[in-house]
DNA sequence: TGTGTAAATTTGGAATATCATGGGTAAGGA
DNA sequence: TCCTTACCCATGATATTCCAAATTTACACA
């Protein structure tokens, strides 16, 4: 799982270093993919021969010559870059990529589960702020609160009882 | 599979170079076939031995003699080249085919998991900036965000919940 | 708790290999 | 004979691999 966030340096050659927690989560693969986020918040998502092997038994779910697989085939598939990590944990970002991230020198890697996300640091920023406001709002506590105990009860087999939240606001 | 897009050029012979990442994805097998993609797009649709022995068991399937088979037929085995690389992994366009998918000079090579499409650059732009507004549509990414949570389901085999998403717009 | 040592990681640069492309030559068909 | 095709080699550009220094992190010991 890729968790946690890190900085790390683009060289003269545009370079850069994977981190080495992220680089465990690729369980010993050495090839990433990495494509611009589909949701356009303006960052570029990635991960490793697991991830996409799970997109590609997603994408060969939907129907064929549907609309929605053509273009999430497109840009998934055909929008992404396919590369291989050197001896040293290091990948080349295709320029192309680079322009669509706004990536120049210093760029975020953050976890996002089964994938991760490369960010220009200003816009991660900024998108982190925003997370931080909408995560506070007592809605989206209430959505986590009802998935997990959802979770809980589905995990713990009988152990724990079914989730009908006691609302605290009543009574 | 065949991910990623890459651009090459026709020579003056008419050759083209498959790009390498391409090559590694026909598993070594050196006979590419090519035909008008089926939908209209204006691109060729291609892939190796292996996709063709898939196309041949499915054809088989539909019935002999009926009208979905014989156009099917028509179109992909009767349409399609059957072309041999040379030793630098290169393969000559036949003239056909370059009209009816209007290439001349510079041509892109598409990912598209079995198989691979050849555009005229242009068109592959204007194919390529469409498929980017339908794929961010709210729609799409509620239909990929159903497909890959079935898909997490079932490899997860137990470890994740079934599918049933938690809205979080709700409550 | 602080310090020194060892390991791992990040970074920079050079050597090497691979790839895309151009051109030449001989064989085969029209 | 002329044209096309298949096969061969050459080359510049690009990407990959290799090596080594610098930095950070982890660990043991005082």
């Amino acid at each position: 799982m890729f968790v946690s966030t890190y900085e790390s340096a683009i060289d003269a050659k545009g370079r850069v270093s994977i981190p080495a927690p992220f680089r465990a989560a690729l369980g010993g693969g050495t090839r990433i993919f990495l494509w611009p986020a589909l949701d356009g918040t303006g960052c570029l998502e990635g991960g490793g021969e697991a991830l996409m092997a799970m997109y590609r038994a997603t994408l060969t779910r939907l129907a064929p010559q549907s609309e929605v697989r053509k273009a999430l085939v497109t840009r998934i598939i055909a929008g992404s870059a396919d590369l291989k990590m050197d001896e040293t944990g290091r990948i080349k970002l295709p320029e192309e990529l680079c322009k669509a991230a706004d990536l120049t020198d210093r760029i975020k890697f953050a976890g996002n589960i089964d994938s991760f996300q490369i960010w220009n640091p200003e816009k991660h920023a900024a998108y982190n702020t925003a997370m931080a406001t909408a995560a506070a709002a007592p809605e989206t506590l209430a959505a986590f609160g009802r998935a997990y105990s959802e979770v809980l009860h589905q995990q713990g087999a009988g152990a724990y009882p079914a989730p009908i939240l006691v609302d605290g606001s009543e009574g």
